[in-house]
DNA sequence: CACGAATGAACGAGCATTCATTCTTGCTGA
DNA sequence: TCAGCAAGAATGAATGCTCGTTCATTCGTG
């Protein structure tokens, strides 16, 4: 969520106000997410979002100066929850290869528990203008830097192959958006633990040393 | 192109029309994917559509029943084009896994050369009804299908460790299309070709058998 | 001439956006 | 303490525009 911090907070009156505005956009765009990660964003009308928030149409142009401006408040949450939440998930291991699959899979975790919101940032980003774009870029590069800081670190320890730290990271992270985007591939197929296992045992038999195989046998089990 | 038969080739007045019909709709459809390859299929009206093509908005109704029956045969045409042309790309090779690298190659040359194309699929596809997505989906499989078969052979050779078929070829269609859809992310750092290439070496790196490494030492050139 | 192909103005539905109006909130001065 | 009064918050009917779709009419061809 992208809001304007309370820049007086000497002003009481003025902190409250802040709050309740705040609340509202989040509720506004919680109300567009909602219908938007179902319908797209031109399967939304302006009075559906307003029905979904139990407001009137007329106040989400307190908020929003226009539509697009709300799409790009919906995208943009989305991408900085994810900014947010995959830092925050990877669990502080202390071996390098050991984060990196901490890393992989708790972005996998997020991109299951946000299926749709992925789906709709693939569909919906080319809507925005070249700023809000860029936006995204950011956001998304900065969701891949746990998982490029371990790679990098590891690489460094010799512990893997030579790999480009710049491919590989962001096949991991295109690999997690797969379950997302190819979710009517890989699901019949597979449960989500098992996807998750075996691509990154992929990924480990890739990249990880033959010398330090060994260390990491129990990640590299068989592939289901 | 998805288009009837012409199911009476007996009568030739019959046959002639036929063809003109065919050409009609290729018209049409070639006329609406260059339009929505650029804005969407909802940022394409069907008077823009007509006006490209060089024809009346009418007349698009004598081919198509609707505009959703417009976008699906935009749609369903790209992706049959790329089950056409991917297949036929995979050059001849002998030895398994060279036809693995053969087959993703072209594959990501296809995609190359189509990248608007394969956007437009990931955006518009859930605008498709229930048959529409069915008929996606097989079109997609198909064009890994190449991919799957080489994988599969090298496998039953003991040319790769141990690897998931489903997960690897599906993975590296998904590398491919990628080129596409993080155009912005890889472009600026690496080349088509650098791409192709870190992208083939990351592969045989993971899943050729440590035993017949240096059979392909051409191959797994160090990651640019 | 007859019949299918093609036209494009007209229609109506849906939608983003506006704004005159009403409601809330919190402050002020008696 | 509280009546009353701004000022901001919220409403929702009205507006105007875009766009998909239709169909009465014209064109071209075998």
């Amino acid at each position: 969520m992208v809001l304007k911090g309370a820049e007086e907070l000497a002003v009481p009156a003025e902190a409250a106000r802040q709050a309740r505005s705040d609340a509202r956009t989040r509720q506004l765009l919680e109300a567009a997410a909602r219908l938007m990660e179902r319908s797209g964003s031109h399967g939304v009308s302006m009075q559906a979002v307003a029905d979904e928030a139990g407001v009137s149409v007329g106040l989400i142009y307190r908020y929003f100066a226009n539509k697009q401006e709300l799409v790009q408040g919906v995208i943009l949450g989305v991408l900085d929850d994810m900014a947010r939440l995959i830092p925050a998930a990877v669990a502080p291991e202390a071996d390098p290869v050991r984060r990196m699959v901490a890393a992989f899979s708790a972005y996998c975790r997020v991109v299951d528990d946000n299926r749709e919101a992925v789906l709709l940032t693939y569909r919906e980003s080319h809507t925005l203008d070249e700023e809000g774009r860029r936006l995204i870029k950011d956001l998304e590069v900065r969701t891949a830097q746990p998982l490029t800081d371990a790679i990098q670190e590891a690489l460094d320890r010799g512990l893997l192959m030579p790999v480009d730290t710049r491919i590989l990271s962001y096949d991991l992270l295109l690999i997690a958006h797969s379950w997302s985007l190819k979710h009517w591939y890989f699901a019949p197929r597979m449960t989500f633990e098992e996807f998750v296992a075996s691509q990154s045992a992929l990924m480990l038999a890739t990249a990880v040393h033959p010398d330090h195989r060994d260390t990491y046998a129990d990640l590299l089990g068989a592939p289901a």
